[in-house]
DNA sequence: TAACTGTGGTTCATTATATGAAACTTTAAA
DNA sequence: TTTAAAGTTTCATATAATGAACCACAGTTA
């Protein structure tokens, strides 16, 4: 892709290094010692704890004072709020995801594309014993699942190669594609019916049914999914009724977003 | 408070300029040049250059390739929603957030403290057209408004008046408390009903209904409010109802948090 | 209770590394 | 076409980051 090294003429050592520090943190590592992030890092203890000092004065990071242990601190939860804030489509949405989620029980998402990545922009979790893994903020190659397939169906051929090549198809299940003819088969088949039904190809016991949102430059600028546990729909009706139903509801938010939908007979 | 010059010592300068960079984007200013981060910092622009250089780099910042302006970027994302995922709290409110957004149409909010500081963590917008201004992430004062109040009420007197102290009660509105008696008088008045309701106290046009939510160690852990819209209930009893079904809603987020509520002849 | 091990915290001489003035290159306005 | 302002790059300079070595403490083992 664009610059593997991209300007890294104008280094900064300690920046980059801090940023490795925040970077020692994740959904299920929330706590870490100066110890355990010099482990990490395999920096000199000195160093490491002349930035976590900075970073907690500057409530990048909290740290705990019984354990001495440091957490990701209240500034990037502002920040990450002011970012989080910025994506309109979100309002626009709100009440349709919480429409399916209480018509399903089940999780709705928000996924877009960012840096050629698909990124779950927003969730409304189904009341359902069964749950699948995702946060807001998370990321996932393109080729994931519903959401990614729906982004990734309303874009050129040549941008769908670059992903796959960059992202090859994995087997998440048993289910999932991994040819990448039939890859492109059911894009097509996204561009005609204007949804996805995705039968355990992500995630095994569930079945995904997303559509895309688009807005006035008439982009595909998010994708709206449902995660369902697998159940007693034996003939798809249920499926194929929520699938359109949610088609529509993603319509009506893209009208929202100032899309207009062109005249059937003007091709 | 503790430490005007916490841990100076070990001050390191790049570090500490590139988080003032950071803090030059706002919910307001959400797109700088780096001309205008000069201007904001009053650094040299080379030294900004390269702090941008390495920032969007790592995509702590994002910048547009067409105005060459930047923005704050997916990895702040990222770890806000790191930080988001954390609180426990939002989980278990999270029905009756939307249960009472529904039924009033009105905004409602959860706040909790933070280093001294009331924190708005989640929040479900309503339909009004009237909105209060906030956003989650966004802090206060900790005596600032309904859940402000709620949160000082159940803490030992020396601690709230340290927090007078540090940020004296201000007339946001011409219904503000500013006398320090009176507003004892309320926190009193709050423990004794187990809610509070707030008439254009803080935002003119608002009236603020909002009770506690305990855990397990029996401390008031966070409070969630409901701003409606000034109206037409003169006697004020739909808002006596609506405190009293939201103080339930919160023993109820309570006990889900572990919260055992003492016998009332144990005293 | 002494020796050991793994923490976090501190010092300070050394030089690698950040710095910023200045020059250069766009891009935008006049 | 000139002027101005924004973005980019270079490079000599010394400042500011570095990390080995050391201290202090707590918990564990012998």
């Amino acid at each position: 892709m664009d610059g593997i090294d991209s300007e890294l003429r104008y280094r900064v050592q300690v920046l980059d290094r801090a940023l490795d520090v925040l970077d020692c943190f994740t959904f299920t590592e929330r706590e870490l010692s100066l110890a355990e992030i010099v482990r990490k890092t395999g920096l000199n203890k000195t160093t490491i704890k002349r930035i976590l000092s900075n970073l907690t004065r500057r409530k990048y990071l909290h740290q705990d004072p019984g354990t001495k242990k440091y957490r990701l601190g209240l500034r990037l939860f502002e920040l990450g709020g002011i970012v989080f804030s910025s994506f309109s489509l979100r309002k626009a949405a709100d009440h349709y995801m919480e429409y399916f989620r209480d018509k399903t029980g089940a999780t709705v998402l928000m996924g877009t594309v960012m840096e050629d990545q698909l990124v779950y922009i927003d969730k409304r979790e189904g009341h359902s014993l069964i749950r699948i893994s995702s946060e807001i903020g998370w990321r996932r190659p393109l080729n994931y699942g519903m959401l990614g397939m729906v982004l990734l169906a309303y874009r050129d051929t040549r941008y769908v190669k670059k992903i796959l090549g960059a992202y090859p198809l994995k087997p998440y299940t048993r289910n999932s594609i991994i040819d990448e003819g039939q890859f492109f088969t059911r894009l097509e088949e996204i561009r005609k019916r204007g949804y996805v039904i995705e039968r355990e190809e992500a995630v095994e016991g569930i079945i995904g049914i997303a559509a895309p949102i688009k807005d006035y430059t008439e982009k595909t600028v998010a994708a709206l999914g449902i995660a369902l546990p697998i159940g007693q729909d034996k003939t798809g009706d249920l499926f194929n009724a929520l699938a359109n139903e949610l088609k529509k509801a993603c319509e009506n938010i893209s009208s929202n977003m100032g899309f207009k939908k062109k005249d059937s007979h003007t091709r």
